[in-house]
DNA sequence: GTTGACTGTCGAAGCGCTTCGACACACCTA
DNA sequence: TAGGTGTGTCGAAGCGCTTCGACAGTCAAC
């Protein structure tokens, strides 16, 4: 391996020199700064990762703790996941990757070792057993989900709450009275998983102002266990007209039930989704839906946590406001007879 | 932060000493190491990983290169990522994530910085460019997937080839005579991925010995990408009775289209995918698959690569046997009238 | 011409850890 | 009792980099 040292050798000048050449932290004339850079193009240096980090005490490297659950929908965590490391390459930071697994004890791990500069924790609880640890360190960390006290955090989320209701005034407006909310897994919810409770509790709000009817079932998702949920929800409410669906794993499944069982979307019942443009789009029908900006808000987390490595800004909540697009399965309800 | 010659000095004992007794390459006395011990927790100690590296020239970090390409199926990625992730904590590693965009670049950062101890390549092209670079340094690497010439690389995969043949005997056995092949997106083979051609040269080669009739179409997936694929299909070849799909977003779209044509599976048309487990088992019908097992895979090229920094075993290729459960979805061809 | 302010470069002191050789001591054997 | 063999511990020398203070040299201003 070749060392600063040897291209200070090569290039004639001290080692501090070519340091000052790397980082730019003090100016370099011209003529020396091309002589370093020959050198170290000649030599094929790279800069030891670890002897940096020992000097500096900065890894240049960020810890993006990923959730490890099977009842996720894996991939807007891998689409955020995938922005967040673009993101982090653009500024300089490489992404070390912590499965959810390891839980509090990866926080004290990373931060207490120097390994990360920062991290972003992904699938936040409303009262997450890793917040009081981030509290408590000064090393800057976003988080992408929202939790019940938000004091001393910065977090990057989709506003849900604003999502959820969006989704009813958007069937309200088209006449639809009863509508049916087919959520996440039951154990997302026990989970108390922010943005599933946030998006539950702003259809409820906002259908309760608007005098809506609305009935909430977690769903697994997969093409059985909507078959039995949608059965029990025209069971209970056999005049349910409007459907809201936060579980990707259950959006087709629940088209083709719909189809299968004679009823037309959206002639007959309408279909308003939380999820990926992508989902939404190459569904069997075209769904309208609220995206989920994953990309987004892999790329603003990153923004606001080098913010804060470089010393600029504070904590923030960015709540990103949701968008609902119109697509071809939400219409007028139909005419009650 | 508390160093380890703080904890020595807590101790009362050098910091060699204390260095001893964490990694454990000296025999240390009952009594030392646990007053030593003792400080550590009481002093709440975590080596500095930057200082570590140095010293040890090993950073117990294992570089992951995951594509980031958007068509190729994400969650098998994702799973094998996890699982990766999973196995490398437990072997005391990290993982360290690259995006495939910066492509044989990031090879050259890592293995010249030293940040990572070894590399883990997913998505292989059947001759990657950055084939040349891993076989040209010491820095141990294991390939998930399997490129064109495997000299002097260790791979881990599916035995792609032999999925195909199985795929085609299955249906061959049930009397099948036309088989249609719903393949992965046009650029998947465009750009010679290994898994996609050698399940193609497979299902060809095994169709070729039993006198079947094969039909290979890639597809974008989705739903409407599949209907023009599946149009195209009984357009070119009416007698289709089989379907072997290799592409998860094409499964339960093409399952639509055909009970929505009133082509009844498996009465009238027998369907086979290449899918994970969960896919295949979560659709509309219980699809007969082949499970592309990715936590396995996951696994082994961790335990592959940890063999290789322990300085055990060499280069190998590991092929997966595969496995084809029957489900619902295929049966006896339709007798021919 | 002297003063002062800059500029560009150097030397050296660490950063916190690992690891090697040395060494003190206890124990056994001859 | 002298010599040999282990054991357990210590000291010190780095690992390759960053960064701080020092210091020539240059140039403008008075």
């Amino acid at each position: 391996m070749v060392t600063l040292a040897e291209v200070a050798q090569h290039a004639g000048v001290s080692s501090s020199t070519v340091s000052y050449v790397l980082s730019g932290k003090r100016s370099i004339s011209t003529t020396t700064r091309q002589r370093v850079e020959e050198s170290i193009r000649k030599l094929g240096y790279h800069p030891n990762a670890g002897a940096r980090a020992l000097a500096s005490s900065r890894s240049n490297i960020i810890a993006l703790m990923v959730p490890l659950r099977t009842d996720m929908y894996v991939p807007v965590m891998m689409e955020i996941a995938v922005a967040v490391a673009a993101g982090a390459r653009a500024h300089g930071y490489d992404i070390l990757l912590l499965t959810g697994e390891e839980g509090p004890d990866a926080v004290r791990r990373v931060t207490g070792s120097g390994l990360a500069d920062a991290m972003i924790l992904m699938d936040v609880e409303l009262d997450d057993e890793r917040l009081p640890l981030l509290r408590g360190t000064q090393q800057p960390s976003v988080l992408i989900g929202l939790p019940a006290d938000t004091e001393g955090l910065t977090c990057v989320d989709l506003d849900f709450r604003a999502t959820g209701a969006l989704c009813v005034e958007h069937l309200a407006e088209l006449g639809h009275r009863d509508i049916a909310v087919v959520g996440e897994a039951p154990a997302v919810y026990e989970r108390h998983t922010g943005f599933a409770e946030r998006t539950l509790d702003g259809l409820r709000t906002r259908a309760r102002e608007l005098g809506l009817r609305l009935l909430h079932r977690p769903c697994e998702g997969g093409y059985d266990a909507t078959a039995a949920t949608l059965a029990r929800v025209f069971d209970e409410r056999p005049e349910t007209s409007g459907f809201v669906v936060q579980n990707e794993s259950a959006l087709e499944p629940l088209l083709a039930l719909l189809r299968q069982q004679g009823r037309a979307v959206p002639e007959d019942v309408s279909v308003v989704a939380v999820c990926p443009e992508q989902v939404a789009t190459q569904a069997s029908v075209r769904v309208t839906s609220v995206a989920v900006p994953a990309q987004e808000m892999g790329r603003r987390a990153v923004e606001q946590l080098v913010g804060k490595l470089d010393g600029l800004g504070g904590d923030e909540v960015v709540l990103l406001a949701p968008e609902l697009t119109v697509r071809a399965s939400s219409g007028p309800a139909p005419v009650r007879p």
